[in-house]
DNA sequence: CTGAAAGCGCTTACAG
DNA sequence: CTGAAAGCGCTTACAG
């Protein structure tokens, strides 16, 4: 026994676009009315369909969410942070990932090409042209969080890699007095890594250390590539004594060859992260390592993107924000 | 310019019924006539409006996801079953997690009462009247994951707690010979914890073990619970052996504790923990535990609840999978 | 194999 | 402040 908006009118004795506009919350109705149809709806426990109302309205009240395969230990930050935010505002999130059998792009299509949602949110590491070409010819707004590459023209929410990484590694200079400062670097075509590098290069830089060739090692983001990274380092007849990590995992790597080694942290080297992941606190010593702010990441994209669509303003408007890192200080760089 | 099946019907010189069945990949169109459809189609970059099509069909091809606020460490593994799962079949998934805001059941009722989804899996740690009431009187299937409480009449979908419990015990017992077993065990009210309780209990009593009041106390499930109750079973005259934490997170809690008070796992002292967490594979030495196949829950619970949506195979069928664990075997344990 | 037409359940410009 | 009616873009039973 299903209840619509007639069954509803006909108890109430009005017209269906009566108890529509009571449902929109219009202002043109009586208040004696309101009351009546709000009276009748609940003892019918009627619901406004939103399938109908999208289609009539060609506005779905949802928003999608696209996200690579890979972004593991932020996934759940990320949605949480985009989930709350369009709660607040009554939205729904459509979220689909990127995995094996489909990758981002005909993801994108999917949601874009359809009036299944009005905007969307994606995480793409990295912009191609394809992609920028999906976006410029849909008529509903994309927000970027934390993309890499060409990002013209769109809206685009990222984290203040060179900074966080800047910080780092100030810290490690000015508060420790370390000399030989190594990195074991990201991935070379990743721009998160990339901007990391270019922050550990320019403290280095500012505090006038010597650019030394054999202090900055290739890694790769993952757990094998910074325990290969520290082993590298630290077999050198030139050792550093301390080392940024371009990422948490590959800290975590680190302190696995450390111990192989059985060198200590921070005793013998110095060792910090970039991340904080979750993991990254339940190291021993407690990991030092730059706070990113992920939830507040896709909670931004949200506020943006429903800024979007309810100006009508689509792209053509570049508009890029950096949100700043925190410096999170445990013992593995000899502090305390 | 928008291109609407009237547009494609109009220069392919055919009805828009035509066109429709083109798309419903209906048998009925002779080929000759479907190729020039989906030519014309293609050519003007037509998709049909699925808002549309969900309308009229009173169906949407998505089904809703509702999730507690913590499931932190599963929340991606749950996610990533769905949609892996959802997709291949093709249909969308729009997730809501609970949180400070929202609770369960408005969750639950906004994706039930609308006709925003075909059907719900939802994952509700203690099931209670309400929730239950709510699916009685939707008339879209739900599928429960790791429900706790009266899942009467309802598909659900669980870990077996029980049987991994009582196996990581009985590897405590049988393979280290281990006499004095205790246990950290989870929140009272929970029925993953109390099904884990049981396995230990069970197991101990198969191998003819005695009860020890004493080697038995309360926790969590929160990395702090299990310092606390590593700490006090460590503080007693009578020490146990071995320890079994009723999860992961209280294992790495109970890791912090013996680093405290110097005890070494496993040489003074076993530990196995339950959940195979993510973290856990870097704890050192490497925690024994029980592997939760997490995203298999996910993905079977999909093609359940499609197997319903399909079918029209609704409630007043009680169904229940419980999935195997299985063990993963560190050092943690004396092992190796 | 194909089309005309009713229907899915709403919203909203228009008229009063 | 309220209603009649057109329209949102499809699907499908019915007729041919």
């Amino acid at each position: 026994m299903k209840v619509d908006i007639k069954k509803v009118a006909e108890k109430a004795g009005v017209s269906i676009a009566t108890v529509s506009r009571v449902f929109s919350n219009s202002e043109l109705v009586k208040q004696t009315t309101k009351d009546k149809v709000l009276k009748i709806s609940k003892d019918l426990n009627y619901i406004p369909n939103p399938i109908a109302r999208s289609l009539s309205r060609q506005l779905t009240d949802t928003i999608g969410v696209v996200l690579p395969d890979l972004v593991g230990e932020f996934f759940m930050d990320i949605i949480h942070g985009i989930d709350e935010e369009a709660y607040k505002q009554n939205w729904f999130v459509l979220v689909s990932s990127s995995h094996s059998k489909r990758n981002i792009l005909e993801t994108l299509i999917e949601f874009m090409g359809s009036g299944r949602v009005d905007g969307v949110i994606l995480m793409a590491p990295q912009m191609d042209e394809r992609i920028n070409e999906i976006i410029k010819r849909s008529k509903r707004p994309v927000v970027l969080i934390n993309a890499g590459g060409d990002t013209n023209n769109n809206a685009n929410f990222k984290i203040d890699n060179y900074k966080g990484a800047y910080s780092i590694v100030e810290h490690l200079i000015v508060k420790h007095k370390y000399k030989k400062i190594a990195m074991v670097e990201g991935p070379k075509d990743n721009y998160d890594a990339i901007d990391r590098s270019n922050g550990y290069h320019k403290a280095l830089q500012k505090y006038g250390l010597s650019k030394n060739e054999a202090m900055v090692v290739e890694g790769d983001f993952s757990v094998e590539g910074g325990y290969h990274g520290f082993k590298k380092l630290m077999s050198q007849k030139e050792k550093p004594n301390a080392i940024f990590m371009a990422n948490d995992m590959m800290a975590v790597g680190a302190y696995q060859a450390a111990k192989e080694m059985k060198i200590k942290i921070p005793e013998n080297i110095a060792l910090v992260g970039f991340d904080d992941i979750y993991l990254s606190q339940f190291l021993y010593p407690r990991l030092t390592t730059v706070h990113v702010p992920i939830a507040e990441l896709g909670s931004k994209a949200v506020i943006h993107l429903l800024g979007m669509i309810n100006n009508n303003k689509k792209k053509n408007k570049s508009f890029i924000e950096v949100l700043p890192t925190s410096l999170v200080v445990g013992e593995s760089c000899g502090c305390k």
